[in-house]
DNA sequence: CGCGTATATAATCGCAACATCATAGATGAC
DNA sequence: GTCATCTATGATGTTGCGATTATATACGCG
């Protein structure tokens, strides 16, 4: 039950995280994703200066890396953003974070307006 | 004074952390100069697979994206991580960290052994 | 100085990324 | 059903990344 993915040459593979947030335009989709969540539509209306198949493209690519959801609404298709895949790269930067320190004063202030939620749906 | 970085197309620009850590090359050099420096020659012989112009290239976009320092020791050059361009990426991730949450129980653990300040500059 | 070693750059090539235009598929309204 | 709308995909072109080989530059040594 192979999952069909991006192409990459022949072989088949998941797309990765860093390539897919190296593209400023989908960190861009990823920025709207993270104050709500969009239908493919309005997606492409705040991109004015590339098309519709573009942006499609990018949301393929979001797709594919596990960085968003999509639900089906009617004939539109709604996007939303979905984290864990981002978690991954956290995790990465783990390995780093040793390395400056003087930045977890920003996450504990962040952590002082307390967004604590225990339960959790966690795909894989 | 303007910078000699890199050229994209005609226009010249800082390498973006973004792509720099987009290579899989480049991450793996990250990750050995996390455990020590190492001089360009060292990390040539840690990709077999690679030539050295090709390593020499990858360690040219590290410098420019300054996720690298260089010090030069009689004939080598010895790289170091310099892990500041890391920290931007880490900003970005900021905004999604309320998603996931889970990982913020670790994040917390890790500041009991805090490093308080209460000062707070705040980019846009 | 010339020679060897270490590293960076130049020229070139192949391939993959991202754009476009055109078209297909799916859904809702009539 | 037909038609309009929304979204995804196919075909294709340009551009830029990452690789190679060949060459240049810098340093140390005799």
């Amino acid at each position: 039950m192979m999952l069909r993915l991006y192409t990459r040459g022949v072989i088949v593979l998941p797309m990765d995280v860093f390539e897919a947030v190296a593209e400023p335009t989908r960190r861009s989709v990823l920025d709207l994703l993270a104050r709500s969540e969009r239908s493919a539509g309005e997606l492409v209306a705040a991109f004015p200066g590339l098309t519709q198949p573009a942006v499609s493209r990018h949301l393929r690519i979001l797709r594919e890396s596990q960085l968003v959801d999509v639900r089906p609404d009617g004939t539109r298709r709604v996007y939303s953003l979905r984290p864990a895949a981002l978690a991954e790269l956290d995790r990465w930067l783990d390995t780093y974070r040793r390395f400056w320190g003087e930045r977890l004063d920003d996450l504990e202030r962040h952590l002082d307006s307390r967004t604590r939620r225990t339960g959790a749906e966690e795909a894989k």
